[in-house]
DNA sequence: AATGAATGAGGGTTCATTCAT
DNA sequence: CATGAATGAACCCTCATTCAT
């Protein structure tokens, strides 16, 4: 299973199952529900992909890669370790806000994927965490680093469940909210954002 | 739909569904695979409950006035916002560790519930989060109640994701690391804990 | 099988699930709606009847000798072959109309009687025909009887497809048009009907 | 729900679905019954027809529609009153015989329709009653117009409870019997057939 | 590449009937 | 007698997938 060419189609495709499958859920989401969102025909999408699952597969997979490669980008250009993790949080939720059929479906659907195809994603989604938990790591925080990781990925996560990109609530401010409590907690002031400078 | 008189049967039937529905998913699952689990027969599930997605129901809404009325209890035998707010949260990742299937079932199959029987969950999910938002306003936090709240929540909730029961970490010092976070954040010293100390 | 002596408990059961076959036709209806409209339960039924088919059964029989016995007893008191027919369409039609259900019931649902229970029906029932074909015989006609009594069957039976009870109409005079028309035609003068005397 | 196109193997489907239907009656006949029946899949079958109760709309309709189309085609080229209401009735009973299966369904399962289906079903019928109450009217009969109609109907359509067009007894010959019957009565002399001698 | 047609394998649900109490 | 509970057997229908064209 090479990775495919680049194919407009099938990219298509995925990014049309994408929101299906966020809309209705991957299981009760039928091919012909697919058929009928892409406009094309039953038999033709399994010119493009191998069956359902594999949809699930492609459209998870791909979304990983890209948050890990913009995650690992804003990262780099940040300096200093807590301006890394708030780079880290306004990357993961503004990418969620942009991409929120994807992420949905990666947040809601994991373990929707069986046996052989489920291994690469979760490989991907380790690596993710690691990088979360190195830069908590760097910030000589006396809390659990495990902990500490999963729950900020359980805030920032959750948000498929409320947040609406139509509302007020742009997805930056929204990012810096995530950080300030993060980081200082309920009480502390409102802002002691900028980096100490 | 008036409440039931209280039924073994049936309540081993919910317990059970809802660790079935907690391992497979909801969809998943078929009224065989209950059938099977519980060691009742196929169509003889139909005499405690009207269908599948009623067993859903049943369990969401049964767990969620355990849980709600759990937080009451917990808060009102608390003196003090921070106390109360510990307490909500002691309680939530508690009852969540004692209650893994349920409340998994609850947290990630919100929305498999169709049309008529969704309402009644949503209004009981709504006190809930009322609930957690009024203590969090008691504490005068600069922070946005509302997006506070879900954060709380997302942290939370998002346990049934990683944690394990039969793991080292107990819920009670679970609950008292997100506690900790929540309140304080991620750089504040480890233990102001005592709320006046 | 003996006859069971009469039970006044049976009695309605039977009646009731006249009425409820006649309603929505015998397959549709179910044990279920028959508990349902007698205020019996569904096993109690049992106690009563070895099972749906024989509702039926015991159903159509009792219509059939019903309405024979009523038949022969009309004729009897008549005089003269065309009194005695018309002494026959108008017992048949006001026991049709008195007892709409069961003989809807009879009509409708011939055939849905399986093997050892439409034996006894069938015979029945060309004992009826018989009486019919006897009295049309009587009658001199030109016509083969066989289709003449066929026809007015049909022309009788057919009316739980269009005749209400509650409307203008009566019995009895709608008998009375069957018979004019079924002696003299749709063309003859509307009363030759005393018997010429 | 637009007119489909016609289709052979829709049309197979149709015509061995009425014959079972009319074998069997409509509830008692399953799905299987028909796969067997057609030699086509379970699942292959609603390719065609969207279930069960389409089926039997779409034999009702198809059904109606041409004995309603027959008959105006058989009145029209037909001169008298008299003259057009035998040809209604010959062409009545001759269609009957020739689509037995069809005209039995029409006529027995009349009412296995539910709501949405039977409305179109009703309105067909009202139209094909109509067109015979007309011819009726024209006789200027003393008897109600109405009644009479729907008495020739019972005679007409009772016909597939006892006649078989295996027998000796052609349809024409049935139909004439009817004629002569319906319009002179019992009593009168056999044939006073020949509109104008 | 594209698709209409076809289907095996279930899936949820219902039903007549039985039986222990 | 009476009944709540239980169940095997079906039933209608759907779905992911295949294949001939």
């Amino acid at each position: 299973m090479a990775i495919k060419p680049y194919d407009e189609r099938l990219d298509q495709l995925l990014r049309t199952a994408a929101d299906v499958f966020a809309a209705k859920g991957f299981h009760p989401t039928t091919m012909r529900d697919l058929a009928r969102a892409t406009g094309m025909s039953l038999a033709g999408m399994y010119h493009y992909v191998a069956g359902k699952e594999e949809l699930l597969f492609l459209i998870q997979r791909q979304c990983f890669e890209n948050v890990y490669q913009g995650a690992l980008h804003a990262v780099e250009s940040a300096t200093g370790p807590t301006e890394r993790l708030r780079a880290f949080i306004r990357h993961h939720v503004t990418f969620f806000a942009q991409h929120m059929s994807e992420m949905k479906v990666l947040s809601h659907e994991a373990g929707s994927l069986s046996g052989e195809r489920e291994r690469p994603i979760i490989d991907l989604k380790r690596r993710y965490v690691d990088l979360l938990a190195g830069l908590i790591e760097a910030l000589d925080t006396p809390r659990d680093v495990r902990i500490a990781a999963y729950a900020l990925f359980g805030m920032m996560n959750w948000i498929y469940t409320w947040y609406h990109t139509a509302g007020p609530l742009s997805a930056e401010e929204l990012a810096e909210q995530f950080t300030q409590l993060y980081l200082y907690g309920l009480q502390a002031p409102s802002t002691p954002v900028s980096p100490a400078g």
